[in-house]
DNA sequence: GTTTTTGTACTGACCAGTCAGTTTAGAAGT
DNA sequence: ACTTCTAAACTGACTGGTCAGTACAAAAAC
């Protein structure tokens, strides 16, 4: 299965993933050209297509993996935690995540509520997964009166997702020289407030 | 002053920033061509040119316009009041400025955060221009005592605007159903609930 | 010996920007 | 009024460059 064969080809997606991630962050799909990210890769242009059907694919499936494993974390973090504890636990567990893979996150945040593009689609799909996890708890809360009933469970998820994504990624390229810990200080606080009954 | 001659031309202009800021919105910066502009206008792409040096040129006057605007409009929805209304006729004017200008809003949100651009200095100074507003805000409200002390004025400026920015852009891609003045009432109930010393 | 990667060259579509020519508004002349 | 003139406004075909995607033989990795 992880044979030396398999392991490069892992290796060689991964460091496509890396190279088009940053480069589309900082210019946007569009702009990044498929020679940039080869080059960036340390890889022939040829590799790119040998590995990915073409550009708009190599971009879904950076979105897939993604969001995937940012998923993946949300659901690590609240297992088995009370509503109000797996609320701040999103929380953080989305800092957490925006701190490791940064550039994702500003092209997150920036293809995010585009439309018209061929991978909005994908990309709305993948936004619901993550965003499903922090309904769960959220609807968790309501029903155990931990959380205002009046709460409504959709917006209260998608707003706590985008105001996290934001303020995260506000904060690193306006003051990035401050330390991220302060910002999830100040959203849990925030959190702890509104989400007081 | 206004005869025929120039009426015409600021018409024409006027057009040119309709239909780039829709297509912009939808598509961004790069994928939007030149040509996709001057249709939707319904002018020839000589005219474009003739109106504006370049593409960038047509997208920083259409930004220094946008943000202007905003600008003015918060200038105008805080004067004369006490800090926490004026705190809230912010969120107001915001969300107003919104859904007033809801595509501008989506591209100023998704173009906001990107780095290495041609443009991205004038958006970063005309983005300080807007925030100064609410800063100037907060800070009378903490010097008066309305607001926490220890609030960190430049932060909370400009987490504030990108909190609007987000959840009302959200809101109208993701929920368009839904009308608007309920994501003002959660904001302003979210803010109230921040804000209290 | 099979899979993966390289390097280079190529194609065809697309697109920002140009420019010689046309239309239009309105001033000037009669 | 009504023609003529002029500069501003606009047009759209064209150019030169860029870029996604292809082709493929040779090499490297396993």
């Amino acid at each position: 299965m992880t044979d030396g064969r398999t392991r490069r080809r892992v290796d060689t997606r991964q460091r496509l993933f890396v190279a088009a991630v940053e480069l589309i962050a900082e210019q946007g799909f569009s702009a990044t050209t498929v020679d940039d990210i080869a080059t960036r890769a340390g890889v022939a242009k040829g590799t790119v297509y040998y590995n990915f059907e073409s550009k708009t694919v190599l971009f879904e499936e950076l979105l897939r993996h993604g969001i995937g494993l940012l998923t993946a974390e949300f659901r690590a973090a609240v297992a088995g935690l009370p509503p109000r504890e797996a609320l701040a636990a999103l929380v953080r567990a989305e800092l957490d995540y925006i701190r490791r893979y940064r550039a994702f996150a500003q092209l997150l945040l920036s293809e995010m509520w585009r439309t018209n593009r061929e991978w909005q689609q994908t990309l709305r799909l993948l936004r619901g997964e993550a965003i499903e996890v922090i309904a769960e708890t959220v609807r968790a809360g309501v029903a155990s009166g931990d959380l205002p009933a009046d709460l409504d469970v959709r917006t209260a998820s998608s707003a706590l997702f985008g105001v996290g994504l934001v303020v995260a990624v506000d904060w690193l390229v306006f003051q990035p020289e401050r330390p991220i810990e302060d910002v999830q200080e100040a959203l849990l606080g925030i959190v702890r407030r509104v989400a007081q009954t």
